[in-house]
DNA sequence: ACGGTATTCCATAGATTTTTGGAGGATGCA
DNA sequence: TGCATCCTCCAAAAATCTATGGAATACCGT
């Protein structure tokens, strides 16, 4: 029958990595990192954290095996361990879209009205390939830079009011940004349609893109 | 850029599903769930748990949207609340299992001596079909009425000493139970040997060939 | 209505986690 | 060597989670 201590062990070890998900600091961390590598510092400025609070919770991550880090001179740089953390991610997520009541409306006053088109993936490439549209990456430019969408124009969401005349204006824009709950490709196309451009935002991100096979482009712009 | 405060909100409403996969308990009645739909005293007993400990967790469980209960008479029916949670499950065993340095010890020393023959499913449907094993499942009689593999015999670990003459002898054996952590397959695998059958085990289980989309039978035998 | 069964609710003590500030290590550069 | 930068370690207080046993609730059969 299996010695009932030793499932007990198994079990508690298993929920380490659950213990490791079970923080909403902890879930922003993986979020940013499910974009590419960064230093402590710098994940600590973007998710609005204490340096040591990010570096306590950056170590719980890593502990639980769902990061790991390399040393760049003075800088630590955490990294995603690998593509099934970034699935365990996302299949969490679509866990919590679908059977937590609340996470629809905390979900939408983050994002705001739902007053912008979406479209999918597959429309995305046909898109493309027919030439009627180009696609928009509107994150920060480090995230851009660590791996973006092949083809993808760089202007991050702060820069893009600024940046309009970059983008031809008889071309509609397909824009997007993390993933499905990350809110610059929706500020990103209401202030396009605003400006009186035709411009509709991927369903998700660039993390779903990744996991969902597609290739990616690193580096150059 | 979206409100601080609205962003903080939505990561830790999807903190609520992490932190019902952070208890060792909670996950040990997920596993069971997996097998299909069972009550509060029942999961209580099988889980070596207190029953008024087994429905606190049962209802955190329920308040992170991972499982459901139906009302039968005066027994409250507790189910995973859906496929998406049960594959959500299985990823976070996998991102453990690859990431977590003391889980796989913790395996070896819940599952036994690496000792007995494993196959996957191909080869299952393979020997199957070409007639040369027969499928025997050797989870508890209730997992085995909830749901199974088609044309599965249901012989439970505790009572397969005693039933050995129900299995021809010179048929081959794959044993399957609820999932890769799991440790009926293995001793029933390690029994058989011991009696001269021929007896093999499915690598993972139950749950893993739901997930993959398998047709299942259920009720019958 | 009554007794019996299955489950949840409640209060509490004990354990774990989170946050924060200050001190300490490691590395790079002048 | 000395100094600056980036990060981790440590300790303590506050907050949260867990286990447990007794009481309360819901439903069933008689």
């Amino acid at each position: 029958m299996g010695d009932g201590a030793a499932k007990t062990e198994l079990f508690e070890q298993l929920a380490r990595v659950g213990k490791a998900l079970g923080s909403g600091k902890r879930l922003e961390l993986l979020d940013l990192l499910a974009q590419g590598p960064r230093s402590v510092a710098d994940l600590a400025a973007v998710a609005r954290l204490e340096l040591t609070t990010a570096s306590s919770h950056l170590q719980a991550l890593k502990r639980a095996g769902l990061v790991t880090t390399t040393r760049h001179g003075t800088t630590i740089e955490y990294a995603l361990a690998g593509d099934d953390v970034a699935a365990l991610w996302l299949a969490l997520r679509e866990v919590a879209a679908r059977r937590v009541a609340d996470v629809r409306p905390a979900a939408a006053a983050y994002l705001g009205p739902e007053d912008t088109e979406e479209i999918d993936r597959a429309e995305l490439l046909r898109r493309v390939s027919a030439g009627t549209a180009i696609v928009l990456d509107v994150r920060p430019a480090p995230e851009y830079a660590a791996a973006h969408i092949p083809g993808a124009v760089s202007i991050p969401l702060d820069e893009l009011a600024g940046r309009l005349e970059e983008i031809p204006a008889d071309q509609e824009v397909v824009a997007y940004c993390r993933g499905a709950l990350c809110v610059f490709s929706h500020d990103a196309v209401r202030l396009l349609a605003a400006r009186g451009r035709r411009a509709v935002r991927l369903v998700d991100g660039f993390l779903e893109w990744q996991l969902a096979g597609h290739p990616v482009d690193v580096h150059d712009r």
